[in-house]
DNA sequence: TCTTATGTGTTACAGTGGGTAACACTATGG
DNA sequence: CCATAGTGTTACCCACTGTAACACATAAGA
């Protein structure tokens, strides 16, 4: 084997637990451990909800800042961010870097449909006009 | 175990191995154990590549006819469409069902540039119109 | 027919990562 | 000084993946 095992740890493998806490702490905007443990369906202890907390935080999806001595945790990326990153790594692996490709097979599978691609595309225009000579 | 996960399938979820061996299979459009296992860069014995094999056909990614006793294993359903699920689940997962929000953020993150989403609307709606009054 | 390839099915084992939590430690308020 | 609230550490279990040995079946050749 000639591979050197890269940085490959795209964390965007996370477990149900870890997902479902990101998109608490992301729908938030941002929380304390409790307001967590509240916020999950299941019954969780503290100590649960807090070491996945910071596995979270170990792989680059939260930061967090203290309060008194109150941890309290936001997305260190936008969701935006974070997801265009995992649809990057389903392109390159599924559809040989062909974004277009994916996409089509997006709106063939009805998860896009013609017009809100269209619509997007309109969007996204006006915003890099609006960005105009902005770097 | 009487749960077998239903149409769950997602990519992101594969190990490296089995990503690698479900993308031969693709590549090739059908193969037989003998024939992924020379694709396959890393020197794996044999009754490995029919584990990787079995299981991805457990899960629903590869489907095998019988040649002879020769095992011949093909998708079982297209990249695209797997690719599709995967980013829908993105979607479900990371940005509260709207794609449009992704997508922006695949612009702004340069995995999709502007131009891309243009070519790519214009190229839907040919496919549409082609399409026709088709249920 | 007996033997040998060749291919399949079964079973296993180690490593990793996620789910889950206990417990020890610390600082704060009364 | 004690109870309380919050953190850090450590650990266990389990499912999954990578990896493979081995047993079983059968077509093909001696």
């Amino acid at each position: 084997m000639a591979s050197n095992t890269p940085s490959n740890h795209d964390p965007a493998e996370l477990g149900e637990l870890e997902r479902d806490i990101l998109g608490i702490v992301w729908r938030l905007g941002k929380a304390t451990a409790e307001q967590v443990r509240e916020e999950v369906d299941r019954p969780l202890k503290d100590s649960t909800i807090r070491t996945v907390l910071r596995r979270l935080e170990e792989k680059g999806y939260l930061a967090h800042s203290v309060d008194n001595r109150t941890f309290i945790y936001r997305s260190a990326e936008s969701p935006q961010k974070v997801a265009a990153r995992a649809v990057q790594r389903i392109v390159d692996w599924f559809c040989e870097g062909s974004v277009e490709e994916l996409l089509v097979g997006l709106v063939d599978s009805k998860v896009l449909s013609g017009a809100e691609l269209e619509r997007l595309t309109r969007r996204i225009a006006a915003a890099k006009k609006q960005e105009g000579g902005k770097a």
